[in-house]
DNA sequence: TTCAAATGATAGGACTTCCTATCACTTCTG
DNA sequence: CAGAAGTGATAGGAAGTCCTATCATTTGAA
């Protein structure tokens, strides 16, 4: 994390009111510093919460899926896709859920190249603890209320469409 | 990077819907998981935009911090606070600007503790020439009007404020 | 059918960030 | 005015992510 101490005023929006007086774009720099702000301490909130269990939000969010998965099993390369993950970090994250002995390797039944990632007994304990440590934090979002988190889902939704992260409608 | 073939569906959203049936703050979930994969975007569409300048965001914001600074000078410390950053950090970037000619490191007048950073006349041509690349690319944020841009940070804002990033009203 | 192209996974390396530990220096306190 | 406590910066190390390169396997096209 960063500093312990906050600053007695909002730098990010310090910031955007030089930008004001220069530049044009101060609304777009302030929304843009506000996300990867906003995102650094959820992120820190999160896996603050989740390092008593041995997760990273990555490795939870891995070992959910997985739950989520009929049969608890899935492909790397089906994981890498959906969490939108690269293929090493799909490894490492795989890697170390197995050295946990959260998750098995298997190999598919017809495809030789593709290596299937199964959850154990301890990992579906593990992400069922791990989801009410998160859930008593509020996965770290505070402030606002039920009507504002939507809002909030909804503009970035938003963003994230534009960019082509997916392509139908929601 | 992740994937360079968007999923047909909202794999965030499909998500929430999951944990929807199963357990409460679906929403909470949502919203999280939105900021961390908009963070992502950004961050990747800005960072494509400075590595032809030899620049991270990180390194940019440094750059621009000085730049803003009455005298083109600040402290370590200083950086470290306003760019809401680890020490470790600063030093490192600190180090590449400088290996980069961008910034030069001098000894406090009066503190010897404290190193001062300055940034050189490259410093600022660097700093505008990635500021146009930046602006030419919105910095990555898509899809939103000026209006929703600015409810945008203001929910972030008030994220930030709840969590205790900075202390007086903005 | 056979060989080129695509796919799946991993190894090794670079970069970034943070942590702890350390050393130099300054400020506070008795 | 000494010693303790705090502050400023950095080194070394761990973790995480991505990249390129690689190898095995599968798919597709001539």
């Amino acid at each position: 994390m960063a500093s312990e101490h906050p600053l007695p005023f909002d730098p990010i929006d310090r910031a955007a009111r030089i930008w004001q007086d220069r530049i044009g774009p101060a609304t777009t720099m302030a929304a843009v510093t506000n996300v990867m702000r906003v995102q650094q301490i959820l992120l820190s909130a999160v896996d603050a919460a989740l390092r008593p269990h041995n997760l990273t939000f990555a490795r939870y969010e891995a070992l959910a899926l997985l739950v989520f998965s009929r049969q608890g099993s899935l492909a790397m390369s089906v994981m890498g896709r959906r969490l939108q993950l690269h293929p090493t970090s799909v490894t490492n994250i795989v890697d170390r859920l197995q050295a946990d002995h959260l998750v098995e390797r298997a190999c598919h039944p017809t495809d030789r190249r593709t290596t299937m990632v199964t959850i154990t007994e301890a990992g579906r304990h593990r992400q069922k603890t791990a989801t009410v440590a998160l859930t008593d934090i509020d996965f770290g979002l505070v402030g606002l209320d039920n009507a504002q988190t939507s809002q909030l889902t909804a503009l970035l939704t938003q963003v994230r469409r534009a960019a082509g992260d997916f392509v139908t409608d929601p």
